[in-house]
DNA sequence: TGAATTTTTGAATACGTATGCAAGCTAGCA
DNA sequence: TGCTAGCTTGCATACGTATTCAAAAATTCA
């Protein structure tokens, strides 16, 4: 058996884990380790021709750098966290493919953390720090005080995605979301219902909360009683406005409303389904339906529902500006709230005029 | 100005990113910083009441392990890479949270990576590689062996999941596809179908491909003609389903055949809704559908599809399993392929008997 | 009580890369 | 040719933690 060798330069002969180093490489193109590491550095000084021939010999011994001690000297781990809850519902799959797409095309890999494991969300964030990544996005779970604090001092900018926290200063991007409920309260109007329901989702989700009250103030606003809008939980799920719709109007149909909003656009669907096919209803001859979000599922046939459209495309640009990652004076500016305007999409559930 | 004391043991005043270490806690608590490396780590040789005192000291400094020095010295990162395709079928979005909430169970966190990004695979496993995953699953995109070479050199485990390569001897979990095919034929043949069409899938995707080949050779072998088979791209996706049927049949409806196979849920679903909203077909009266994957959308009502069922927690117990993380003498042995049972779930679109 | 054994502790070092610094080098110019 | 300015290059070191080794402390046992 033979002794490792203790100089550096030498190849390395331990064979547990990480393939070849930069020092391998060096070793094998006659150049200093600093070189190998300039070669794989844009921008960095070096010679093409002495590149290329590093380049060369790296090949040949499969090096691929190692990000993680290169983040150890550089401070940056070009990782930036996702946190999701709801992936049944669509809208946050399409969040999420979206930050996964404009994130790899920044070059940035993206942790994916899932909240709602029974674990506190100061759990969770430690668990997000401990990788030291470059930025959390936050598109579920609540925010504590003293994590923000924490993310701060460490110079971990943080955006809220779709959620805010209504006495602190962290960043914040969202559709506006009481706008686009009054929006739909508008509609259910002029299409002339009188009476409601709407089906709510996360009791502790300022997402949800929004756009009833926006819904719910437009309809006061008009003369529409407090009576006259029944609250039905979803729980942000197909399932929970399905069974939330028939629960509350299966023992008494004579109960249901003009029209129904859907806090969010699975919900809806989950409504109408319950609607057309446990009630035998027609939409919109029957009874209005309107949704939230504009996933594309809610445009396909069965569907066709009128909803407020959440501009994902936008609000993710917004998102990754405001974590400012490639500015490196960027500062972490407290309690900018950026809204993005909301906007009716029309289809077939509420008749127009 | 002061400038920062050289001694080791103070506390740091480089307030550039990460903030306390382990060993500005270990200053504060009077101890050595291997003790704090100690108290952090689980099984560990250390007192009880030093512990208390180092993490006491830790919690006033907002200390938080750096994972990334961490896992250079253990060659762990506690990191598994899922690269991801095709979001849009919600079968993925599925396995994609069964991985995350599997993984975070082990104290593990997902890297999320996307193929389908203009960049071939060599190029998508070297970012991979970089980061130091302990484990790659594959459900999308193809792996080359010169790849899967490298992965085999640096003892990082990849699983390909319900996909494989014909050649090479890659780990692979994936649903008895071919059998599943078989099962959905058998299932039309029963009820009395005798032209067929099927809907295919990424034309390069080894899943679509079997699917095709079980539900072909059972019609085959049931003396049904090549031409009562017609097969129509699509894609992989509910639109390319939903054009590709109109296209195909939009000219010429007496085209149509008794039965229609979509390989996946969601083009099934896509079929359906062409056949009922834009040729006003009844399902199953006047033709039949079946699908595959058993997605739970394709239970709710406006569907209610016959299917395949894929038995998502099975296959992600197996690739886990697989990849053998947590045992430290796990050998990657190579080409097994772990085919786990399809089973027939019978609901509306196709009748029993 | 004292020796033998086990456990706890701290000093030193390794992990693989990036980078400041000084030396070497090339090119430019008079 | 001689001198300067600008590039390249290699050396040495730092990043924050885990771990080995030997010393120290605690525990066991006779």
């Amino acid at each position: 058996m033979r002794i490792r060798p203790g100089v550096k330069g030498t190849l390395s002969t331990n064979r547990k884990r990480s393939g070849a180093t930069s020092i391998d490489v060096a070793a094998l193109a006659g150049v200093s380790q600093s070189a190998v590491s300039r070669a794989f550095t844009p921008g960095s000084s070096i010679t093409k021709e002495k590149q290329r021939l590093i380049l060369e010999a790296a090949r040949k011994l499969n090096y691929v750098p190692n990000s993680i001690a290169s983040s150890l000297t550089t401070k940056r781990s070009n990782t930036v966290a996702v946190i999701l809850g709801n992936l049944d519902n669509p809208f946050y799959v399409h969040v999420l493919r979206a930050f996964i797409d404009a994130l790899q095309g920044q070059g940035r890999q993206v942790f994916t953390f899932s909240s709602q494991h029974g674990e506190t969300t100061d759990e969770l964030i430690n668990r997000v720090l401990r990788y030291q990544v470059d930025g959390v996005i936050l598109t579920a779970a609540q925010l504590s005080t003293r994590m923000a604090n924490i993310c701060h001092d460490r110079d971990v900018p943080i955006v809220l995605f779709n959620r805010y926290v209504p006495g602190s200063d962290a960043s914040v991007v969202r559709c506006n979301n009481v706008d686009g409920g009054r929006l739909m309260a508008e509609a259910f109007l002029a299409a002339g219902a009188r009476s409601f329901a709407m089906i709510k989702g996360d009791p502790m989700g300022t997402t949800s909360q929004d756009r009833v009250r926006g819904f719910t103030e437009c309809l006061l606003d008009h003369g529409i009683g407090r009576g006259d809008i029944a609250e039905i939980e979803g729980a942000s799920v197909y399932d929970g406005a399905f069974h939330g719709v028939l629960e509350r109007f299966g023992p008494d149909r004579s109960a249901l409303p003009d029209a129904i909003f859907g806090v969010n656009d699975i919900m809806a669907m989950g409504a109408m389904d319950a609607l057309r096919h446990r009630f035998g209803l027609r939409i919109p001859e029957d009874i209005l339906v309107g949704g939230f979000d504009d996933i594309s599922e809610a445009a396909r046939w069965p569907y066709r529902l009128t909803t407020v459209r959440q501009p994902i495309d936008l609000m993710v640009d917004a998102t990754l500006d405001m974590l400012g990652l490639d500015d490196p004076t960027h500062v972490i500016e407290p309690g900018i709230d950026r809204l993005i305007p909301s906007q009716m999409v029309w289809r077939d559930t509420i008749p127009r005029n």
